[in-house]
DNA sequence: CCAGATTTTACAATAGCCTA
DNA sequence: TAGGCTATTGTAAAATCTGG
């Protein structure tokens, strides 16, 4: 992990730092790129000096391998939540944590086992001495409030009491075992003003070509980040004719880049990402190039080195990482290749909503550089060609290295780009009425507002009542299309 | 022979017991 | 008391099937 020293955090993330207090819990929120993980880790540094143990929960072995990869020494404990449970709760109970089914620990059992504990010994092995989630919104309320039963046990004294401080992501994504930011707030009984809930704003990780091209893949777009200063080179689609093509490219940009930090994200399976990874090493032989050519691919441990994280180095340029792009969440490098695309089978049915999300997260994963290298069987552009922006839209640059290249412009214009760009906005739509409809008693006002505030638009055309009274979600979604995704979106924040 | 659908297989991670 | 062992089971990848 690229660690800045205190002096190149921003004030706001300088503020967590300093200001923030060191009992009880803190929540800090942000968007993807705003610098989560790293004032986590600076705030890990400066607990740790208080001579209670810190430790620091990731969501995965190969983020908590990236985390690790920093070269400060430090005596923070950096670990996965159910690995760190599993100890936390054996270490004090004798016994393991109770669970609901095989993968969802009873955490409502657990607040009550704490909550009844009247033995001071147990408790005080319970007490964890400062915790630090990274991704928090990935877990559900009941952790948090099992947490807060201990963090507020009334037989334990103020001077042993553990702390918490949760990191979480602003892009919100419903469902049953994770947490709303609402949630969490509640629960941690967190504020503003007693510098207890701090917000993230800005995006220091990408360029701004890169930050505007992924916000192109951002379904729920209010809460994106403020645009970053720092510009950099259009993300380019690179047409190239085989595999081989691939690798020799991304070889070559690593020989002529120096120091940099690649990391290869594959779509398609497993397979794929190892065919990529072979290729890889056939190209860095040929060109007797120095740099490393590492892989993870989920599998048994003991089978293979590249099915344990713990082999990856990462911060040793130059290097290429080659993994598959579920396993790419909250990991940053200086350029990024995504590859594979054509071997994704989610190409235009209901789940391209899927794919499209996996482009948002693959793309924000890049620093400086991105490219999209397409592989093009025969002398036409794959159907996958449609979900990437439109030449119009000026997010990318496309370029073709085949025998064809000088046909290439001829052949985007036949992209049917609309069809993906309808897709979206239905999907913006969707979600944003799903979010309306949250509401509850206060859908309808929102609603009544909204229309009030595009009073000049045509919606007046259909009268108010339709919309407040009946509160069906096809109504809304129409609303919500008419005024525009956009607009809504940014009322639902000052609404909310 | 292929693309998509369906079935089979393999894996991850825990519970609960055991052992050094 | 930490770690080993194994049955267990939902999920995801791989293998197989199928109809054109």
């Amino acid at each position: 992990m690229r660690m800045p020293t205190f002096a190149e955090l921003d004030s706001d993330q300088r503020g967590i730092y300093t200001e923030s207090p060191a009992n009880r819990a803190v929540l800090v929120t942000g968007p993807p790129g705003t610098g989560k993980t790293v004032v986590a880790f600076h705030r890990a540094l400066r607990l740790s000096k208080g001579g209670k143990p810190v430790t620091l929960l990731m969501f995965n072995n190969v983020l908590s391998k990236y985390a690790d990869s920093v070269d400060i020494e430090h005596d923070i404990t950096i670990c996965n939540l159910h690995k760190w449970v599993d100890h936390w709760f054996r270490h004090a109970f004798k016994k393991r944590a109770p669970h609901k089914t095989r993968f969802d620990i009873n955490w409502q059992a657990i607040g009550k086992t704490i909550r009844e504990t009247t033995d001071i010994s147990i408790l005080h092995r319970l007490c964890w001495g400062h915790l630090i989630i990274d991704e928090g919104q990935d877990f559900p309320v009941s952790m948090y409030e099992a947490f807060m039963d201990l963090i507020d046990h009334p037989l334990l004294e103020e001077a042993s009491r553990p702390t918490l401080t949760v990191f979480a992501d602003e892009n919100q994504t419903i469902t049953e075992n994770n947490s709303t930011l609402q949630e969490i707030r509640q629960t941690l009984d967190v504020g503003v003003r007693n510098k207890r809930y701090w917000r993230l704003f800005k995006n220091y990780r990408n360029t701004r070509e890169i930050s505007e091209f992924s916000t192109f893949y951002q379904l729920t777009g209010r809460s994106a980040a403020k645009a970053p200063d720092r510009g950099g080179m259009k993300p380019q689609v690179i047409m190239l004719p085989d595999h081989a093509a691939v690798a020799e490219h991304i070889t070559n940009f690593v020989i002529n880049n120096g120091q940099v930090e690649v990391g290869v994200l594959s779509f398609g399976k497993k397979g794929d990402v190892k065919n990529i990874y072979s290729e890889l090493n056939k190209a860095k032989e040929e060109k007797k190039s120095k740099h490393t050519v590492q892989m993870y691919v989920n599998g048994p441990a003991k089978e293979s080195i590249h099915h344990d994280a713990k082999y990856l180095k990462f911060g040793t340029p130059p290097s290429i990482t080659v993994l598959h792009n579920k396993s790419s969440k909250g990991l940053e490098f200086d350029a990024v290749f995504i590859v594979n695309m054509h071997r994704d089978s989610r190409a235009f049915d209901a789940s391209a909503q899927e794919l499209i999300k996996d482009m948002y997260v693959v793309s924000s994963r890049a620093r400086n550089t991105l490219f999209f290298d397409i592989v093009c069987f025969g002398d036409s552009l794959p159907q996958i060609t449609r979900l990437l922006p439109s030449p119009e839209s000026r997010l990318c640059g496309y370029t073709a290295n085949t025998e064809w290249k000088s046909e290439l412009r001829e052949k985007l214009k036949h992209v049917p780009w609309s069809e993906t760009e309808e897709m979206a906005d239905q999907i913006r739509a969707d979600t944003l009425a799903d979010e309306i409809l949250s509401l509850g008693d206060d859908a309808p006002l929102l609603l009544s507002s909204l229309i009030e505030s595009s009073k000049k638009h045509m919606i007046l055309k259909h009268g108010i009542k339709e919309y407040t009274s009946g509160l069906d979600k096809q109504n809304i979604v129409r609303l919500i299309k008419e005024i525009g995704c956009h607009r809504v979106e940014k009322d639902l924040m000052t609404t909310a």
